[in-house]
RNA sequence: GGGCACGUAGAUCAGCUGGUAGAUCGCUAUCUUCGCAAGGUAGAGGCCGCGGGUUCGAAUCCCGCCGUGUCCA
């Protein structure tokens, strides 16, 4: 824990605050007033602020975040732009959950220093957690914009720390109008993401507006300060880390019942005239339930099981029925719920996301699927485009008329693919009722678990559908946590990356291109690996393999198997690496067609992803990419497979860059600048560690890339697309060759042309009519077969007929039909039975003996079983069979033992009758 | 990244512990009708997603691939 001492700040004890213990959470706080006794958060003090505002004049969303950072910026802070919703900077995270989050891990880290330093911003932030919530508490938002002012302090040089920290915030609230008696600073440690400090949260009426975070502890488990069982040390870099909630103190501005009503009153308004609700705050009445259920909200966490009870308490305050009160609140509860989510949306697909079944695109999908459930529930027929529309016009896109255009057809899409899979879902669910309405059972819920998580049926509506089929339905509460322990999470391996200490090798492959050969001084051995001091060995990285090549020394030849770098160290490995040493001087080879070929495919990606971008749209990203030799494969995100026009015009694209002979330029920039320059359309690939990226262009694409690349796009030579597969929802795989490789896979299609046309006889021009038409002829011989075995069948008929035996008045027949297939023995044995004729048939075909068993009424009803028949003569032909009682059949390997066969089975026939 | 489910006639689906591929709707012809709706009768329409394996025999079991849906992190 920290001691008292990291929040006596000087700020405090001049300013006339007292520090006091709350009397009901027993944390400290700071305040100005000499009377107060709890911290002024909920639920030790309950919101006061609804219905008598904070501050001194109602403000909007874009008047306040205006406020905040020209406050800040006059304070000596440089604002900057936000970064997006979707962390594609991040490798753990997918959403942006808060405004540090655009600087972790390489600012806070100390690795890379700050777009500015102090800064101020505005960053939209999305978190998830608590969807059930968002609509009913009155607070909860999906999204939201934290405001904060961030400091990156070092031993070396310190901006400013707690006292103006707190100074500035307290500043910024008074001058909002705020009693400074109601200003409480409640002490709270903070900790998470493997850092850690102590922490102030900003409290006023009862509402957390802000939270000041002075991060300066990281964790090491030798460290010498343990938070929640954590050890910690401090860092050399601290950082201010601040988070002003812009909704709050929208709302706080305005007092109004809900947070929703502040901070989107037009759009809450729409929504309720277009369902029907009335929505009528200026009724002090129907305004005080809402303001009456917020502050209880506020105080309480809402769970699934209170909720009832928490309208039941706010019904006998209001003395109102329950029943009236759920009434009054749950349309706008959804309708809150469908404007927070549009918003949520509208910052989700507009910074890019595309919804699938994995990762971010989940996320999004998930909460398509939400809105647009509300919806139904509203009776709100229209689509969801509209809404989001709405939201997305007050948003700060400059394009957003041209970004809407993909988000219409993204939604609309969605919105199909839901309606499809809410049909599908209600029939499986009419069949898996019906039969258990058959049996009379209830349907367990283990259906219901099944429906939901292989075929994403809500619980609701296998409910309502099962019910509405007759079968009663047990759906518990705890619902979706049964599903989610269904879901054992498997241990992740961490995969240990040998640490490797010493001088960063230098990278000769970057200064020389297209050179085979070089000398270096051997540094180290480790593992059968080599260090150098430089080398021209480009290891395995951004999707690119390793090069691969030799060592010489001392006139031996070491094979180079593989090249890996770990911190800027790069490790040959070896086919051996006896008779190194360090200090040895060596002379290295690479195989440059590898390399080449490397490169080639390389500068190739960078070009279809390019033209991908130009033929299907901006919110084509790169979702991972890997090379060979002998071809490459590009994931982009899209919301829809690549028709095969829109492949041939990539196609086209990638190889007019190529024919252009465009000059790629590479060169290393400071992160913080080439982010600035070029943005975050650097990071299709990942994002690299360390201060410098390598930059890559080529023509109109840019990206931060390590990979070795030709120096010309006409070095590429030409670029062949084979295919493209979805590998997920919203990601499509393009593969495709360059270079060599190019021709060399066209060649291979032209064999298989060839060799089709061989076939065949015909030009391959003529292949697609001539392939149709023999099928087309195939399937009519085929036809033609089946009705001649039919006919034969028939002529046979008469002939087997008259050699029937009489078994004790019962008619058997038992014959060796010769070359016949299991179809032909079928159909006559078939019709044998219905002549009342106990048939045994055997034939040969493909050098196997087959056996067909078919029995009449008569002989059934003396209880003869044509599979006892098969089962019993199938031995003699060294194989197995069996049927049904009317029909069977069998056979074997052994063709010479049918005779026996057959009469075996008469013997069965014969036991049967006596 | 992990899990689950699915792919059979134009559509929706059934097909049990392997043993002659089915239903409903739609389609064609025909009967009844002035005509339509409806009905009766007959019929066409299937590489059972693809490839391999096990087996006397695979839509069915096993493996791989392709395609699709869905849940979780």
């Amino acid at each position: 824990m920290f001691s008292q001492d990291e929040y006596k700040l000087e700020f405090f004890v001049s300013h006339g605050f007292l520090r006091r213990r709350c009397t009901k959470c027993n944390k400290h706080f700071w305040t100005r007033d000499q009377d107060r006794e709890t911290c002024g958060d909920p639920p030790c003090d309950p919101y006061s602020f609804i219905g008598s505002p904070v501050f001194s004049s109602p403000s909007d969303l874009g008047e306040m975040r205006e406020h905040y950072l020209s406050f800040f910026e006059a304070r000596g802070h440089t604002r900057i732009p936000r970064y997006p919703v979707i962390a594609r900077w991040r490798d753990d995270i997918y959403l942006t959950i808060a405004s540090i989050a655009d600087f972790q891990p390489f600012v806070t880290s100390g690795q890379v220093p700050p777009p500015a330093n102090p800064l101020t911003i505005s960053q939209p932030c999305i978190r998830l957690d608590d969807l059930d919530s968002v609509g009913r508490s009155g607070r909860h938002l999906t999204t939201f914009e934290m405001m904060a002012h961030h400091v990156f302090n070092s031993r070396e040089h310190e901006i400013y720390w707690k006292d103006r920290t707190v100074a500035l915030c307290d500043e910024l609230l008074l001058g909002l109008g705020a009693d400074p008696l109601a200003i409480t600073y409640k002490e709270n440690p903070w900790a998470g993401g493997g850092n850690a400090g102590p922490s102030v949260e900003v409290l006023v009426g009862g509402l957390e507006l802000a939270t000041l975070v002075f991060m300066d502890l990281k964790a090491t488990p030798a460290g010498d300060v343990e938070i929640k069982g954590e050890r910690y040390q401090k860092m050399d870099n601290y950082i201010v880390d601040t988070g002003y909630g812009l909704e709050r103190f929208v709302w706080a501005s305005q007092g109004t019942p809900t947070v929703y009503d502040a901070i989107f009153p037009e759009m809450v308004r729409k929504l309720a005239d277009l369902a029907g609700v009335e929505h009528d705050l200026t009724d002090p009445e129907y305004a005080e339930i809402f303001a009456q259920n917020a502050r209880l909200a506020g105080m309480v966490d809402l769970e699934e099981s209170s909720m009832k009870e928490l309208r039941e308490r706010i019904a006998r305050m209001l003395r109102i029925s329950p029943e009236r009160l759920e009434a009054a609140i749950a349309p706008m509860e959804r309708i809150y719920a469908v404007v927070d989510h549009t918003r949520c949306l509208a910052y989700m697909l507009g910074d890019g996301i595309i919804p699938s079944n994995v990762k971010a695109g989940y996320l999004a999908r998930l909460v398509i699927r939400r809105t647009l459930r509300q919806m139904m529930d509203l009776g709100l027929d229209m689509p969801l485009a509209d809404l989001v529309r709405m939201q997305i016009s007050s948003l700060d896109y400059a394009d957003w008329e041209q970004r809407m255009q993909t988000i219409s057809e993204i939604l609309s899409l969605e919105e199909q693919r839901y309606d499809e899979t809410l049909e599908r879902g209600r029939r499986m669910v009419a069949k898996t009722a019906s039969h258990y309405a058959k049996r009379g059972e209830s349907m367990p819920l283990s259906s219901l678990v099944s429906l939901y998580d292989s075929h994403g049926i809500p619980p609701e509506i296998a409910r309502e559908a099962a019910e509405s089929a007759g079968v009663s339905v047990d759906l518990p509460d705890n619902f979706y946590s049964i599903v989610a322990s269904t879901h054992i999470k498997a241990e992740e391996v961490e995969k240990k990356a040998a640490k490797v200490s010493g001088p960063k090798t230098r990278r000769l492959f970057y200064e020389r291109p297209f050179e085979t050969e070089f000398f270096a001084k051997v540094q180290d051995l480790l593992d059968g690996s080599v260090i150098l001091d430089q080398t021209l060995f480009y290891p395995e990285g951004g999707g690119q393999p390793a090069d691969h090549g030799k060592l010489v020394f001392g006139g031996e030849v070491y094979l180079v198997k593989d090249v890996q770098i770990s911190d800027g160290v790069v490790l040959h490995l070896l086919d051996r690496t006896s008779g190194l040493s360090p200090g040895d001087r060596v002379f290295g080879q690479i195989d440059l067609n590898r390399r080449l070929a490397h490169a080639r495919h390389h500068t190739a990606t960078h070009l279809v992803h390019d033209a991908a971008k130009r033929v299907l749209g901006e919110h084509v990203w790169q979702a991972g990419a890997q090379k060979s030799e002998e071809r490459a494969r590009l994931d982009i995100s899209h919301f829809k497979r690549i028709t095969g026009d829109e492949l041939k015009a990539i196609e086209m694209e990638a190889n007019r860059r190529v024919m252009e002979t465009i000059p790629v330029d590479t060169s290393f920039l400071p992160r913080t600048e080439a982010e600035k320059l070029f943005g975050f359309q650097l990071y299709q690939g990942g994002v690299p560690p360390g201060n410098e990226i390598r930059v890559v262009r080529v023509g109109s694409d840019i990206e931060a890339c390590a990979g070795t690349h030709v120096t010309n796009t006409g070095m590429i030579g030409s670029i062949k697309i084979l295919r493209t597969e979805r590998i997920q929802d919203g990601v499509e795989r393009i593969e495709f060759s360059a270079g060599e490789a190019a021709v060399l896979r066209g060649q291979e299609r032209d064999d298989l042309l060839s060799a089709a046309s061989e076939i065949l006889r015909v030009p391959a021009e003529q292949l697609p009519k001539t392939a149709a038409r023999f099928f087309e002829e195939w399937k009519g011989q085929q036809k033609e077969i089946e009705r001649l075995k039919d006919e034969l069948a028939i002529s046979r008929l008469s002939g087997l007929a008259a050699g029937a035996l009489e078994l004790d008045g019962l008619k058997v027949v038992s014959k060796d039909l010769g070359e016949a297939d299991v179809d032909a023995l079928l159909k006559a044995a078939t019709l044998l039975a219905q002549q009342d004729i106990v048939a045994l048939l055997g034939g040969i075909s493909e050098g196997n003996a087959k056996l067909v068993a078919a029995v009449g009424r008569s002989g059934l009803f003396r209880g003869i079983k044509a599979g006892d028949m098969i089962k019993a003569a199938s031995k003699m032909v060294g194989g197995g069979g069996g049927g049904r009682p009317d029909l069977a059949q069998g056979g074997g390997p052994d063709a010479g033992g049918m005779k026996a066969a057959l009469q075996t089975g008469l013997d069965v026939v014969r036991k049967s009758i006596s």
